[in-house]
DNA sequence: AATCTAGAAA
DNA sequence: ATTATTTCTAGATT
């Protein structure tokens, strides 16, 4: 059943690219190991390799037995509580890392954690920690979690039949981790406790529900840690009055103690004489005493601190008098985030609550649902968390693609009815809001206004909608006269509610200014993949708020509301003379060279007509747009990038969508975002923007949303190609985590059934190959800034690009536009023989050395 | 009014 | 540690 294509590879590549995927335990439908004793190895059943539609045409690697069995130990400890001295050696990781094959060690060499492991990924709880203390209960067998008393990380059996309940619970209390198909894995903090209580739950509720599901008893540890995350939590309350902010506290000993604090005090403003409140005079006092306090009191010094603020006997004594007092002090619209932030460093994170019923400064705006308006039970839980206690709170909701992102936003702004704004990252999708609010809802168009780069409007009545973009909000820099008019209208107001689509691209330094130029009294973060490459993801807390609900793609998906997805890796290996060059070449170089792999050209080649055969509607995807090029011209399909014109690009996705001779497009990165796809259901991915994470689970949710999902036993296919034994191996690890993550299951597939057979396959003979190798050399020459017109590919692109390339070009001299004007041929023919003769030059020595370090 | 260009930012 | 590619907007040009 297993069959290697290894043929015309170094030997050396063939053995190193043997150790198979160890996920084939998470995909596997065997039932788990029990509780009692040993986990025993799941038997292989060599039938269930072939996974894809029963079709004899995907073969798959044999899981191999060494990588399995140390991925079952590591499950062990965590699901018994046992843990014994001779697993701790097992290589240690998350669930995600586990359940993803894990190819790092394909550069390792060995199965030692590589250097290059990510230490945030994986953490080394199975490692160096020994529970084997803690004592099961008799009835352990019965519940599903287990609790690490050292970092509040939470295993659940999700076979348990109290496992769904307990998910409910744990989405709540707690952060997801991973969830692949029988072990998941979450872990508690302060900020998913904080958001727990948030949604309503009590501390002591908490507690019981997690005795009750525990396989051991709840460590003192723990009891102890929820108990001070959550009893800090709703003391201190930011509200907004018109349009200024206020920090508020019943507590006057929370008061002090946030103006004596190094960072919030300084940010303490005055407030406005004529906007004389109540608590006017005990501010003033309060500023008095911290100023003292300050002046006298190292910071650094808790001790002191603690007397002054317990020795500040008048405070204390004006306190007394008015416990129903609200005491308050007003920060400037700038300081927000860095407030926010602090109080959160100091366990009182901020409330952000809006009492919407009871605001009758703003007013009303007159929205609501259509009748004919359904909305999905987890829509419904999702808005649950938000409206939990009959006010809008703000956070965030994560939601896949296609699961309906943009009905939750319009039912919760339905529910608040108040001023709506709507941020998104491009002007397409300003367009699909506008438009998807008037569909879904009431929302007369007079009241729904829309603010980018050539359309600036404002709405005549009290109240209404605006949608937007990021940049258009956030820009600095010069604004025109028109969009300054409007971004005063859009600061000088109170907004009631924001929502902030794609959510996860607000930390970056640009973007997180809207969330203080705009004054809204709820906000809602929507998005489906909230990471980041970067380490910003949690700034969000702060920025906007708690997670609220997060959707578990595969119950989604096994509720039909999402298609159901089979994950592929394709691994191609590179050609001999492919992979001299990758060995030769620097990194910028190399690429080129695995993206133009022909092998994984013929094996696109072959997926696609399989595909179209079956009646598919595919998308290509290539970040490069070179290889975009030559790949759709090559099989004649169209594509799309950056640089097509509007008019085009609707040409094509109307042909994609209802031409049934058109069933392939190639897209660019363009894909990801800002354009609105019509329905595929399958997607091939031949190169990606290194190991971003998003991008990866924002293409899978291309095809989420096929209307054919309901159909029995339907699948959408997801592939990404690989070339063997290069760097890219290694990135699509990295990117596959997020889906892993949620429980997708990546087959490798090392062969594709029958793709030598294919007539008219790309590339077949040496020669053509040899001719491919030769132009992407070429290619590369150009790329590194060597002047040669050989650009003719480009201008045969539909693209408006091909001037800016042409006009760059003739800034270069005469000679090249000559050689553009028709003399390219000539240039191929001058490159190749030199590239030839380098070939030669090299001494069999020296590649013999590349052969052994390939890292290098 | 459409189209292009530059600069910034992700 | 960082590229390449793509987007966005405002303003200039046709």
């Amino acid at each position: 059943m297993t069959s290697v294509d290894d043929e015309g590879l170094p030997t050396k590549t063939k053995v190193r690219s043997f150790p198979a995927m160890s996920q084939s335990f998470f995909s596997d439908d065997e039932s788990p190991a029990t509780d009692d004793g040993e986990f025993e190895e799941p038997e292989k059943n060599n039938d269930d390799n072939n996974v894809i539609d029963g079709d004899d045409v995907f073969v798959y690697d044999d899981p191999s037995a060494s990588t399995t069995k140390s991925t079952i130990r590591l499950t062990k400890p965590a699901s018994s509580g046992r843990k014994t001295k001779s697993k701790r050696n097992a290589a240690s990781g998350t669930l995600s890392q586990l359940a993803a094959k894990d190819q790092n060690f394909l550069y390792g060499g060995n199965n030692d954690i590589p250097a290059d492991f990510n230490p945030d990924v994986v953490t080394s709880m199975f490692k160096s920690h020994d529970f084997s203390y803690l004592k099961l209960r008799p009835d352990h067998a019965s519940r599903p979690i287990w609790i690490s008393p050292s970092d509040g990380r939470i295993i659940l059996e999700s076979f348990s039949p109290l496992a769904e309940q307990a998910q409910d619970f744990l989405v709540t209390i707690a952060e997801p981790v991973s969830r692949p198909s029988h072990i998941h894995e979450y872990r508690i903090t302060a900020y998913s406790l904080y958001a727990a209580v948030s949604v309503g739950l009590e501390t002591d509720d908490i507690l019981s529900v997690l005795d009750r599901l525990s396989k051991v008893p709840v460590a003192p540890s723990i009891v102890n840690f929820i108990r001070s995350a959550t009893v800090s939590y709703g003391k201190v309350k930011l509200v907004i009055k018109h349009n200024r902010y206020f920090v508020e506290t019943t507590q006057a000993d929370i008061l002090q103690m946030l103006l004596k604090d190094t960072v919030i005090g300084r940010l303490r403003i005055d407030t406005d004489k004529q906007q004389q409140q109540e608590q006017q005079q005990q501010q003033q006092q309060q500023q008095k005493s911290k100023t003292d306090a300050s002046k006298n009191v190292n910071p650094n010094d808790v001790e002191a601190m603690f007397t002054a603020v317990v020795g500040g006997d008048n405070e204390l004594e004006e306190d007394e008098d008015d416990i129903d007092a609200v005491h308050s002090f007003e920060i400037a619209n700038e300081s927000v985030e860095l407030v926010k932030r602090r109080c959160q460093e100091i366990d009182y994170p901020v409330l952000e609550e809006y009492d919407f019923r009871n605001d009758h400064r703003n007013p009303d705006l007159d929205i609501d649902l259509k009748p004919s308006t359904q909305i999905r039970p987890y829509q419904e839980k999702s808005l649950s968390k938000m409206f939990g206690n009959g006010r809008a709170r703000s956070g965030i909701i994560v939601l896949p693609c296609g699961a309906g992102k943009t009905l939750v936003g319009i039912t919760a702004a339905c529910t608040i009815k108040k001023s709506v704004i709507v941020l998104c990252t491009s002007s397409v999708s300003v367009m699909q809001w506008r438009q998807q609010f008037l569909q879904w809802c009431t929302l007369q168009p007079e009241n729904c206004a829309v603010f980018t780069s050539d359309n600036k409007e404002m709405f005549q009545t009290e109240s209404g909608l605006v949608v937007s973009t990021y940049s258009m909000v956030a820009n600095t820099r010069n604004r025109s006269h028109d969009s300054q008019k409007v971004m005063d209208f859009l600061t000088g107001r109170e907004w009631g509610f924001i929502i902030l689509d794609e959510v996860h691209v607000v930390p970056a330094a640009m973007f997180r200014r809207v969330v203080t130029a705009i004054a809204a009294h709820a906000k809602l973060g929507l998005t489906a993949t909230l990471v980041r490459e970067d380490d910003k993801i949690s700034d969000l807390n702060f920025l906007i708020g708690p997670k609220l609900y997060e959707a578990n793609w595969m119950e989604l998906s096994q509720k039909g509301h999402i298609a159901n997805v089979q994950c592929a890796e394709v691994w191609c290996p590179m050609t001999v003379d492919f992979y001299q060059e990758y060995l030769r070449e620097n990194a910028r170089k190399r690429m080129l060279l695995y993206i133009m792999n022909p092998t994984k050209f013929q094996a696109c080649q072959f997926l696609i007509q399989y595909h179209e055969k079956r009646g598919d509607k595919i998308i290509v995807f290539s970040d490069n747009v070179y290889a975009l090029q030559e790949y759709a011209l090559k099989l004649g399909k169209p594509f799309i990038y950056g640089s097509t014109p509007q008019q085009e690009r609707m040409n094509i996705l109307q042909n994609f969508q209802y031409n049934d001779q058109i069933n392939t497009i190639f897209l660019s990165k363009v894909g990801d975002t800002s354009i609105d796809l019509p329905e595929a259901t399958c997607l091939i991915q031949i190169s990606s923007h290194y190991g971003s994470r998003r991008q990866e689970a924002q293409r899978l949710g291309r095809i989420l949303r096929a209307k054919r999902r309901n159909d029995e036993g339907f699948n959408a296919f997801f592939y990404s190609l690989v070339s063997k034994d290069t760097q890219e191996m290694y990135y699509s690890t990295k990117r596959q985590a997020f889906l892993v993550d949620q429980g997708y299951a990546f087959k490798v597939i090392t062969h594709l059934h029958g793709m030598e057979l294919l007539p008219n396959l790309a590339y077949a003979s040496g020669r053509e190959r040899r001719e491919l190798l030769q132009e992407v050399l070429l290619k590369n020459e150009e790329a590194a800034g060597i002047e040669i017109g050989d650009d003719a590919e480009n201008t045969i692109g539909r693209g408006g690009n091909a001037h800016k390339r042409f006009k760059s070009k003739a800034v270069r001299g005469e000679g090249s536009l000559a050689g553009l004007a028709g003399g390219e041929d000539m240039a191929y023919m001058e490159y190749s023989t030199n590239k030839n003769k380098e070939l030669k030059e090299h001494h069999p020595l020296i590649r013999k050395m590349y052969y052994k370090n390939p890292k290098k």
